[in-house]
DNA sequence: AATAACTTGCACAGCACTGTGCAAGTTAGG
DNA sequence: CCTAACTTGCACAGTGCTGTGCAAGTTATT
């Protein structure tokens, strides 16, 4: 009668299993998107599954938002890790280019970060990538390349905007991937104050800024 | 037996009825643009109301929304019929200037018009803006004072997103009237293809732009 | 083929909100 | 001061969402 410790020999999760947790996922990244107050249904059907399923998958509505936003923020994180350049200039530009490549990311997190429990989160998410551009913006007034005329605090604000503006404008008006890049890079540097003519010298003439992806 | 058309004379509207209409205006202006799903009774309180009295002034919640951003569309409107100027550069900060005046309807009608029923009439209360808007970039382009790189229609977008982006940081941490002014104007120069030292140069020679309020 | 893992549909409780009716109060205006 | 105009509180129906329990199905794995 000691059947009290017999190891319940556990199998492994299914393969299907953790695909439909992905597609959950990715649903909601589209889905929240287009709607930030978008139900469990409507992820869950554009996921091809039911609404009484993701509770599955996850506790919580705000489970899985936790989940999209945290596994972004490490891929942003993880993107920009590389960025270092002594020049300021083409850190700031280098981190608007990395940017670009997480897209999604970013604008999941910058979507979900409007209200509710989760907005503590995302800014924290954020937090690095913030220090860094207002830090290059610093060295960047202090060297004469940037915009003097703007506080840096807010200077750095309007850059973030500026950056948020161009990944919405990508998602929402088709545009190559290539001149995406081209185009944040263009207008951040644009809102730390370079004229047009200087922004297009300033990245052909620094070689890290070329687009050599997709 | 005749009292059917005895004329009930109608009084004259109360005074206070009307105060605490335009009360509740007020009101949904501001708490909407803390949180722009705010319900009825969050507006009601902020105007010392109770939810219940607003249906005694809006039939709907939608018509309060809607008369938000009508009369928000009526200020901004005629606060542009003044704008007209030969130089498209000029005409586009005069946009921008002129905006910032009519900072809080501006940005009454673009946190409404996210989604809902309310989104076709605020877009088609904007419309005429972002028409001189793209009007004045298409000249200003074939004038060889705007950067010619970024399409125009694209570009208009942008330069929209980079006003609003200053507005609401204008009202999210303080700045001065006169110092909102010219940052609106500084940075939808710099979005259309100036340098920052340009830019002031630009706003310094032309007396149009000169700020004269408050 | 057996079985645990997974999905589904349904039912239900709970919550937060809108919109309405009504009776009782308060207040401005004639 | 009288009365209509206005406000309020309460109750109630309706809606759309979340989260949970459960029984019945389907499917991957061994």
């Amino acid at each position: 009668m000691d059947s009290v410790t017999t190891t319940p020999p556990p199998r492994q999760p299914r393969r299907d299993a953790t695909e439909n947790r992905e597609a959950l996922l990715a649903a909601a990244r589209a889905v929240l998107n287009r709607d930030p107050a978008a139900s469990l249904e409507a992820i869950a059907a554009a996921a091809g599954l039911s609404r009484r399923s993701v509770y599955g998958h996850f506790s919580n509505r705000d489970d899985l938002l936790l989940e999209l936003v945290t596994s972004g923020s490490r891929r942003v994180a993880s993107a920009l890790e590389t960025v270092s350049h002594s020049d300021p200039l083409t850190r700031l530009a280098l981190i608007a280019s990395h940017l670009w490549i997480e897209v999604e990311s970013v604008r999941v997190m910058a979507v979900v970060a409007l209200r509710g429990p989760l907005a503590s989160h995302t800014v924290g998410a954020l937090g690095p990538v913030r220090r860094e551009v207002r830090e290059a913006i610093r060295a960047g007034q202090a060297n004469g390349t940037m915009r003097p005329d703007i506080p840096v605090d807010r200077l750095a604000r309007l850059v973030e905007d500026t950056a948020l503006s161009v990944l919405e404008e990508s998602t929402e008006h088709a545009i190559g991937a290539g001149e995406g890049h081209r185009l944040v890079m263009l207008m951040t540097l644009g809102a730390v104050g370079l004229g047009w003519r200087e922004s297009h010298e300033f990245i052909a003439e620094t070689p890290e800024l070329t687009w050599s992806g997709e």
